[in-house]
DNA sequence: TTCGGAATGA
DNA sequence: TCATTCCGAA
């Protein structure tokens, strides 16, 4: 009788690669305890003596190659009572990740395969770090070049012989860690020759993270499943995260930061990812002296608050916004005090073009379209004071879809203009009073300046709307020669009167406002 | 070489 | 459910 045929087909523990029982046994297929087989591909991804059979294709995250096919479905079918498997078989089973989007073909690419880590991962935890750089050893998925959200643990200090940028992965599975004691070693079947200086580094990471899974426990991380459940390292290095914009925190607590569960079984459902920029960062291996996720919840909340931020300023879909119970998505513009605003440079141009506008102007412009505000007319309607209802409303409509040329009413451009000539104006935004604490200090300054000339500006803007009515009419039923006698009296009258006007571009006539008239361009 | 339907088994 | 096996089609 076949060794290898056990009913309990575990990988020994000499091979530094095992998975938790559920890996074995499905949730929802009782009584199956069976590797499956991209646990099995997995696994031989990971062992460097069938790197000639199988290998990560370098270059591409999660991406392998199955280089001798024959010998691949002969390993499966030895692992599997199944003689007779060949590549045809295997390939269809793998075939079958396709739906379920662990795997799925790389096109072009004889017997290349890639896995679908981000599938599993992003939806539930985008905030997942990885390395965005470093080479990529043998035993884990290459690193992606993309910038993307995941980070690898370091490595065991305890392999000096490989380069630093392998030492980052460990040879070892998915950690995975249930509730349930550790799978007992020796109820696997050994294979002496393989990587049994493994087993002991992957049961102190097991017992690692288990330890880690009680801190998780404690800072609220809610376990999304009850049983399977599968730990990512993250960094909790200092100065491990230049990016400000990462939601991971140095741990205060060196390697004992907050430890992310990420539920991820053979039978998790998997949803469409929320992230489709995602690059496939995967699933690290196991992680020996590594540490475990790490985040600061209030850096956590500052990242998902800031991506909103992005959501709302890019005009983004809000499903590109990760779901996040209980997490308050404040206005953009307003979440950070000012002198934080640098920070987020983003804030101080109007977002890019929507789609729409983007496509129609694509051929002439691309690359630098994004960044500059006055190639972006987006119908990103800022109120910038109440509106009357006199008010024809072509005086903002035009303003900011028709003419690129002009900026659009947004937080920079506006506040020069309107400190500078008029008034201060309000950054008003549609939830703005929800927020009355969040503003900043510069901002309140404005809304209260502005609440305090509301009366001075409604002049001003009533005036200009006023010009075409009245006045005009009187004018218009004057002769020529009167009507540019007045005019230049006018104007001379209010140039000498006071040369600290007020300026209303919008005008076309003087006016006087209360504080100071207003000279107005006749244009 | 790859894909996916269908029947079937564990 | 997760393969396994077979097979026709692209």
């Amino acid at each position: 009788m076949k060794t290898g045929c056990s009913i309990v087909e575990k990988p020994k523990g000499g091979g530094g690669y095992h998975f938790q029982d559920w890996a074995y046994k499905a949730e929802s297929s009782p009584g199956s305890r069976q590797i499956q087989l991209w646990h099995f591909i997995l696994e031989l991804l990971q062992k460097e003596e069938f790197r000639h059979v199988i290998a990560w294709q370098q270059g591409e995250y999660g991406e392998f190659v199955i280089k001798d096919p024959d010998e691949v479905a002969r390993l499966w079918g030895r692992r599997k009572c199944k003689p007779q498997m060949n590549y045809d078989k295997l390939s269809r089973a793998l075939r079958y990740y396709y739906n379920k989007r662990i795997l799925h073909k790389t096109k072009g690419k004889r017997f290349t395969y890639k896995f679908n880590f981000n599938k599993l991962v992003m939806p539930n935890y985008p905030f997942i770090n990885i390395r965005p750089n470093g080479a990529v050893p043998q035993s884990a998925p290459p690193v992606p070049s993309a910038a993307s959200r995941f980070h690898f643990p370091p490595l065991d200090a305890r392999s000096p012989t490989e380069d630093a940028q392998a030492s980052r992965f460990p040879a070892g599975p998915l950690l995975q860690h249930t509730h349930d004691s550790h799978p007992n070693l020796n109820d696997r079947k050994t294979n002496p020759t393989e990587l049994e200086d493994l087993s002991s580094e992957w049961q102190r990471s097991a017992d690692l993270v288990a330890s880690r899974n009680n801190i998780n426990s404690s800072i609220g991380v809610p376990h999304q499943k009850r049983k399977p459940e599968i730990v990512l390292p993250l960094f909790a290095r200092p100065g491990m995260y230049p990016d400000p914009h990462s939601p991971f925190s140095v741990s205060p607590l060196p390697g004992r930061g907050g430890v992310l569960n990420v539920p991820i079984s053979p039978a998790l459902s998997l949803t469409p990812t929320v992230f489709s920029y995602s690059p496939s960062p995967g699933l690290s291996p196991a992680f020996p002296g590594g540490n475990c996720f790490t985040f600061n919840p209030e850096e956590m909340k500052h990242y998902l608050q800031s991506q909103a931020c992005s959501v709302f300023n890019y005009h983004l879909s809000p499903r590109t916004f990760p779901r996040y119970p209980g997490l308050f998505i404040p206005p953009p513009q307003r979440q950070l005090h000012p002198e934080e605003q640098p920070a987020f440079p983003i804030k101080l141009q109007p977002p890019p073009m929507g789609r729409k506008h983007r496509e129609r102007h694509e051929s002439s412009d691309d690359v630098g379209a994004v960044t500059q505000p006055q190639m972006a007319p987006i119908p990103h309607k800022m109120k910038v004071e109440p509106v009357s209802d006199d008010e024809p409303e072509s005086q903002d409509l035009p303003l900011q879809e028709e003419n690129p040329s002009k900026p659009r009413p947004n937080v920079i451009v506006d506040r020069e203009r309107v400190s500078v000539f008029a008034k201060p104006t309000p950054l008003s935004w549609p939830a703005a009073a929800a927020l009355p604490s969040a503003e900043p200090a510069s901002v309140n300054i404005a809304n209260k300046a502005n609440s305090d000339q509301a009366e001075d500006d409604k002049p001003c803007r009533e005036t200009a709307a006023a010009i075409g009515t009245p006045e005009k009419k009187e004018e218009s039923s004057m002769p020529a020669k009167l009507r540019l006698k007045r005019r230049w009296n006018g104007e001379r009258q209010v140039e000498e009167k006071n040369s600290k006007f007020s300026f209303c571009a919008s005008d076309l006539g003087v006016t006087p406002v209360v504080g100071g008239p207003k000279v107005v361009a006749d244009a």
